[in-house]
DNA sequence: TATTGTTATACTCTATAACTATA
DNA sequence: TATAGTTATAGAGTATAACAATA
């Protein structure tokens, strides 16, 4: 319909090459700080943290996954890990009856105040020190749209598989259940 | 000992949640994308096509490692994977009788090309359909410095282990083997 | 019937330590 | 002794499918 993305330019692969390559060493750093600093896996510390932004420390699951989880049995699999830990509580919500609100604990936070520090320290150290001023102006505002602009993109998979509907016209013609 | 780093001001954190946020998105369509049209992980991608682009089609497992994975098991891991597979040959080298030269085959190639159209397209579609043209040429002038500077990096951890020599003076006083 | 969340399970990936062999 | 790579093994994480319960 669109484009024929015959290959990709000299920029185009530059500018993909170090977005990867700058984000795979950024994480892997924060990765072993987190787990040194206060034993979180990233996942975990950025669940921990959207609670502690959330007014009441608490989210839905649904919610809390949104962008940092991409399967349902995945954050109940965190979320449980960080309950057994102390940093979280589960409990019914109260509007919804088959909901779960996921509150973080003042352990949780305590937790989050532990890692803070170090991790603000090599996101200085690695991302930070490298730009200057205006260029961390500039970065943010590239990307911020990039971001949007993905988030309103079709999943292309990763949730139609509820889809009961498709008994008929499906691609396997043949004998899988469910 | 240098910076205080209290903590990051707003632009700074948005730039940081956008560039993880971004790279979660992009990386996982297109690990998605990767394992569909080629049954291929994206580390098992990024080996194989940084295979594919050097003379000769090889490296050793050093040189491959590189940027790549972070440990030297799992390396061996995803290259005994590629080989199984038939995309990859291992042979020893022939200037050093240690080392493993690592060489993509025919197949290896055919299923690049498999992947690279469809891989191409998903970072057209959520990328850089984002972007005007000068927003990719200043993304990419931003980010490779970003990378060099990254690179140049004490690496914090994952290679300080087998150094012998600290017998005292370490962190921990006691009885750690190896 | 659709949605929220959990459980069981299988699989992929990563990393540490111990080991072999060559430089 | 240091370096290149492999192996064994253990652990963390992810995803699919099946399930229970509420809307």
């Amino acid at each position: 319909m669109s484009s024929p993305t015959p290959a990709l330019d000299p920029v185009e692969l530059a500018a993909y090459f170090s977005l990867i390559e700058a984000t795979s060493l950024l994480r892997h750093t924060v990765e072993l700080q987190l787990k040194e600093a206060g034993d979180l896996s990233y996942v975990q510390f950025q669940l921990l943290a959207r609670l502690g932004d959330a007014p009441g420390g608490s989210h839905n699951m649904t919610e809390l996954a949104d962008g940092v989880v991409y399967s349902r049995s995945g954050l109940t699999y965190q979320a449980g890990l960080l309950e057994k830990a102390g940093l979280v509580t589960r409990a019914p919500s109260a509007d919804d009856e088959r909901g779960t609100t996921v509150t973080i604990t003042d352990a949780g936070r305590s937790r989050l105040a532990a890692v803070f520090p170090g991790h603000i320290e090599v996101l200085h150290r690695m991302l930070f020190d490298a730009l200057s001023r205006d260029d961390i102006l500039t970065l943010e505002g590239l990307l911020t749209p990039v971001v949007q602009h993905m988030r309103a993109m079709p999943p292309r998979s990763a949730s139609r598989r509820r889809t009961k509907g498709s008994t008929a016209g499906g691609l396997a013609g043949g004998g899988h259940r469910d």
